[in-house]
RNA sequence: GGGCGAUUAGCUCAAUUGGCUAGAGCGCCUCCCUUACAAGGAGGAGGUCACUGGUUCGAGUCCAGUAUCGCCCACCA
């Protein structure tokens, strides 16, 4: 039907061309199933008698076999060389037959000898020229790739045992001068990389440049987007350059072509049922052999998936879509295609966004593929690690557009990934498990805790930032987020500080109260991020979303609705403007800082991890004191200390080890157990490091340009931190003159 | 011949529109089997962002050129 009908729009054409031709497969072949490689082959250079004289033209060629079935020599017409030759003849060796030196402006003069010998039935250059000079067409290698009948003696040999042959015998008569080797790249069939030929022969082909036009308009209208878009360039040029689209094809399977020919009159019917007979009354009617090209039926794939011809409420309903994801590598065949056949017969564009990933390369960038054998089992990858963890992985790894390099150890990651959510739910479900009450309704907004305020902060930041690379197709970055947030924030953090209120006892009380705040906190949470990484971890997250919604209703938490049998139709998350705190993420990445100086402190000295110490956090700026002062059991847990004592620039303590963090400095008393040496190394380095600092601030501030012409905020910012820098290495040399 | 991509820590890769001290994972070093997790936890070392020039107050990021690797296209006799 669409064969009929670009047919009758004069889209469809049968003609004798040179197209490209696989010996083993004996088909024709379309230009982009015959794939182009850099081969080293040799460019031969061979002496062509000049009929009744003793001199000889050189000609240069890479196909010494073709020569038999040459019909001229062509030289550029201005080519003052060969300029007394045009309109001679010369004696083609081996064969004895005379043809003509004829100019053509498509000879090159630079390339080889200048003199190029013509083959119309062999290459499509040669073709042209043969047309245009009405040149002799004969046909020397047959669609087996072995010489013909035309080939003289050579008859019955193959193409390739044929060249050595020629070059043999050619030298033998003295007419080979020599060879040289030639980088070229030759065509191959896609199928069984058989070398190709350019053959002729008659085939059907679609015209395509009155299809290119519109699909060239829609992507200039922006009607169709590409990602990267880097790929809009590949797919203009391949368009613009478009040739005409060789359909038939002489081999087994495919659909059929529906054209007859009667064996009367010559005529050719083209329609959609079997004619009965030709218009001349003929009845003896024989159809084309040939089948077509399997792209043939793929360009139509985004409507006649969907029951057209007929007009079909999912055709309806569904055509245009909004998004294909494919591999760069089918741009041609497929996606420009699809495109071209979407305005054709639909008058509007199959897709508005083109998404083009990248190719899985193996760990030593070989592009993975079943003939090289170097892609791993997915079945055994998957049973080994788990299938989410395969599929976290690749996406992990896949940036946008660009190749991945796959390997075995990158899947761990996923893998670590999935166990490390897995427990940390395990942690969840068993707190809440283990809960002694069900409260009705939720926890007053009022005994929120800071780090619940924290948390439900930067899960607000991350459903934002997951949502937005989501849409612009950045799906590693998406995947990054999720497991950023996931494993330092949430476990690293929130799960630690909150473990104490979750495993409370207590049914009444500011005890109980808290233990019902964080229970609500956490569930929300691990709602949330189960529902943004769902689409990166179904099995896991289905799992726990399961067991999670089970407990739900036995601690007196609601059920999502509509959501319940399944993650996968919950709503995606939304930010809620109203948990995005930043004063809070400062205050929270405050008390961060001082828990980490005093592991750090403790590592440094070779303190026992748990041996619990005397702390002084000095601060200058009275929130930090503030926030310190509003969660010291927290930060003493976390910190194992025995004792806190926090103020506005507090003195130091007797030999106390030091570590200053902006503004604030935290004292570890080690008395007995200080390292002097490693302390004023330490020390001494911090130091050095800050003042390096302080000269590149102080650098750009004092530079006018900087003041004036930078935004009043980047300014700000470097004036605090040169007053914080400055004030830290003030406390860091006190520090080391102490010790 | 033309076009595109890549080049950042020992390895594999991140780094939104140029703007605090360039981040992870693996590997490495020190410590820890603490009742979610040793597939784990805490801390640490490690980088003149391939090179050269330019634009800019400011460049891993923008521009030009060079080098190396890879990919695509081309009527490369």
């Amino acid at each position: 039907e669409v064969f009929v009908k670009l047919y009758e729009k004069g889209l469809i054409y049968r003609d004798v061309f040179i197209i490209n031709w696989c010996p083993r497969c004996c088909t024709a072949l379309s230009d982009e199933e015959s794939e182009h490689r850099e081969l080293t082959g040799a460019l031969y250079y061979i002496k062509y008698p000049i009929a009744g004289s003793d001199e000889h033209i050189t000609v240069a060629t890479t196909r010494p076999e073709t020569m038999l079935g040459d019909t001229a020599v062509a030289v550029h017409p201005e080519d003052a060389r060969y300029k007394h030759l045009i309109g001679k003849k010369v004696l083609l060796p081996l064969m004895n037959r005379e043809i003509p030196i004829i100019a053509d402006p498509l000879v090159d003069p630079q390339f080889g000898t200048g003199a190029v010998k013509v083959t119309p039935s062999h290459d499509p250059n040669d073709f042209e020229m043969g047309r245009r000079h009405k040149l002799e067409f004969v046909t020397v290698i047959g669609e087996d790739g072995k010489m013909t009948a035309a080939a003289g003696k050579y008859q019955g040999l193959d193409r390739f045992a044929c060249r050595k042959q020629v070059v043999k015998d050619l030298q033998a008569l003295g007419l080979f001068e020599h060879k040289k080797e030639h980088v070229h790249s030759v065509g191959h069939c896609y199928r069984c990389d058989t070398v190709t030929e350019p053959y002729l022969s008659r085939q059907w082909f679609v015209r395509m440049k009155p299809l290119a036009e519109p699909a060239l308009a829609a992507a200039r209208e922006g009607k169709i987007t590409f990602y990267p878009d880097r790929w809009t360039k590949v797919y203009f040029q391949w368009l613009e350059n478009v040739r005409d689209w060789c359909i038939s094809r002489q081999i087994w399977w495919g659909h059929r072509i529906p054209a007859w020919y009667c064996r009367d009159c010559g005529e050719t019917i083209v329609a959609a049922k079997a004619p009965e007979k030709c218009k001349c009354g003929s009845t003896s009617l024989d159809q084309d052999n040939d089948v077509l090209d399997t792209w043939f039926s793929s360009w139509l794939w985004p409507f006649s998936t969907l029951g057209w011809p007929d007009k079909t409420r999912e055709l309806d309903y569904f055509y245009p879509t909004d998004t294909l994801v494919t591999a760069p590598e089918i741009i041609f065949f497929w996606v420009a295609r699809m495109i071209m056949a979407g305005l054709e017969f639909m008058h509007e564009v199959p897709f508005r966004d083109v998404y083009l990933h990248g190719v899985v390369r193996d760990d030593t960038g070989r592009k993975m593929s079943k003939s090289l054998g170097n892609s791993p089992d997915p079945i055994a990858v998957m049973e080994q690690y788990g299938a989410d963890a395969l599929r976290f992985s690749m996406i992990l790894i896949t940036a946008q557009g660009q190749d991945a390099f796959y390997s075995e150890e990158k899947v761990q990651i996923g893998r670590n990934f999935a166990n490390k959510m897995w427990n940390a739910s395990r942690l969840v479900l068993m707190a809440l498990a283990d809960a002694p009450d069900a409260p009705a309704g939720a926890p007053a907004e009022s005994s929120l805790a800071l780090e619940d305020r924290w948390i439900l902060s930067r899960l607000n930041a991350i459903t934002d930032s997951v949502t937005t690379s989501l849409e612009r197709f950045l799906f590693n970055d998406a995947a990054r987020g999720i497991y950023e947030f996931a494993w330092h924030e949430l476990c690293d953090w929130y799960l630690e500080i909150i473990k104490p209120r979750l495993y409370s006892k207590e049914t009444t009380g500011p005890e109980a109260e808290s233990r019902r705040a964080a229970q609500a906190v956490v569930v929300h949470v691990l709602d949330s991020t189960l529902r943004l990484l769902h689409p990166f971890a179904p099995y896991l997250t289905e799992e726990i979303w399961q067991h999670l919604n089970r407990l739900r209703p036995t601690r007196g938490l609601p059920v999502p609705a509509a959501a319940a049998e399944s993650v996968m139709i919950a709503q995606w998350p939304l930010p809620h403007e109203a948990y995005t705190r930043p004063e809070i993420d400062a205050q929270v990445a405050a008390l961060q800082d001082i828990i980490r100086s005093v592991r750090n402190i403790r590592s440094k000295m070779n303190v026992p991890e748990r041996k619990p110490l005397d702390i002084t956090v000095s601060a200058a700026d009275p929130a930090i004191v503030n926030a310190v002062l509003g969660n010291e059991d927290l930060l003493k847990r976390l910190g194992y200390m025995q004792t806190l004592n926090v103020g506005v620039n507090l003195p130091k303590p007797e030999s106390a080890a030091a570590e200053v963090i902006g503004t604030t400095q935290v004292f570890v008393p080690l008395a007995g157990l200080i390292d002097k040496d490693v302390e004023r190394e330490k020390t001494q380095k911090q130091i050095d490091s800050a003042e390096k600092q302080i000269a590149g601030v102080q650098a750009r501030l004092s530079k006018a340009d900087f003041v004036e012409k930078a935004p009043a905020n980047v300014v700000e910012r470097e004036r605090e931190r040169e007053k914080e820098l400055s004030q830290q290495i003030e406390k860091l040399k006190a520090h080391l003159a102490e010790l």
